[in-house]
DNA sequence: ATAAATGTTAAGAA
DNA sequence: CTTCTTAACATTTA
């Protein structure tokens, strides 16, 4: 599930917002069971964090791969990994990793780099880019430090409407192209919300999954790409790698919310 | 029906 | 200490 998806998930939950858990079931219901009696205050999300707050404590929810949700009409024959039963019906998370994070979310999650956000700075995440010349576009894209939210299929929607070859190095890119692919993360991100809210997603997919390239008619590549190897769908005539090269810089660590994972196994993490 | 895939972390190796 | 590799998790679709 990508960042747009979140957003959707949080709206889906505004009318439980103010609202007191009645009843914890499911395989985690032991470890957030103590949220019965409590107030679900509000859901947001960060990137593809889905974040379920209550009056002391907060859920993290990642849905990976094959996560989903449901609201009041659980899937048959299947155990979710956490039920929330309320008053006004019950919310149902299946085959997720969820976390309570104690510490306040302000200081977890800065949301300049969550793209659906309104606090979204282009800026930064440009500066973010260049600080990278070395990497591929197509892991620049994953990034969840700069891009939060961003996905393999926001991914290879972006490279397809940039004309741009997913192994293109982000140093090799014009500051012009540089700055196109932040502008059109951004964009994609908000097209991919305001399609998938009305079930039209899959129908604007020009590249993702396709067999044709829609401007060439060419077949579509398909190949995992770059360092994290994910799998990029691109066309081979008219996505290209730039022959200009660009000024190196060094590049630098970035610090990003703490990591995801099973609340179940550890939590020992000074 | 076998495989691939809207993703990330943990542990150990190099 | 950093970076890389592998495995694990878990479910739907082609």
């Amino acid at each position: 599930m990508e960042g747009p998806s979140l957003v959707i998930a949080c709206e889906e939950l505004a009318p439980w917002f103010g609202h007191r858990v009645d009843a914890v079931d499911g395989a985690q219901a032991k470890t957030f069971g103590s949220l019965r009696g409590h107030e679900f205050t509000e859901a947001k999300s960060w990137g593809k964090h889905l974040l379920l707050r209550f009056e002391d404590v907060t859920l993290r929810i990642h849905f990976l791969m094959f996560g989903s949700y449901r609201i009041n009409d659980p899937r048959e024959n299947r155990i979710p990994k956490l039920e929330l039963r309320f008053g006004r019906g019950t919310i149902y998370f299946y085959s997720c990793a969820i976390r309570a994070l104690d510490r306040k979310i302000e200081d977890i999650y800065d949301w300049t780099t969550d793209l659906m956000s309104p606090a979204w700075d282009s800026k930064k995440a440009l500066d973010a880019v260049r600080e990278i010349p070395k990497t591929m576009v197509c892991d620049a894209l994953m990034d969840q430090t700069i891009f939060a939210g961003s996905g393999n299929i926001i991914k290879n929607e972006v490279l397809f409407n940039l004309e741009l070859h997913p192994e293109a190095r982000v140093g090799a890119l014009s500051a012009a192209q540089q700055q196109a692919l932040v502008k059109e993360v951004h964009t994609y991100s908000h097209q991919f919300y305001e399609w998938k809210k009305v079930g039209q997603l899959k129908r604007n997919w020009r590249i993702f999954r396709k067999k044709v390239c829609p401007r060439c008619h060419v077949p579509v590549k398909k190949r995992p790409t770059g360092k994290l190897e994910r799998f990029s769908h691109y066309c081979t005539s008219c996505q290209l790698k730039p022959k200009t090269k660009a000024t190196p810089k060094i590049t630098t660590g970035r610090k990003h919310p703490s990591s995801i994972g099973d609340s179940s196994s550890r939590r020992l993490r000074h």
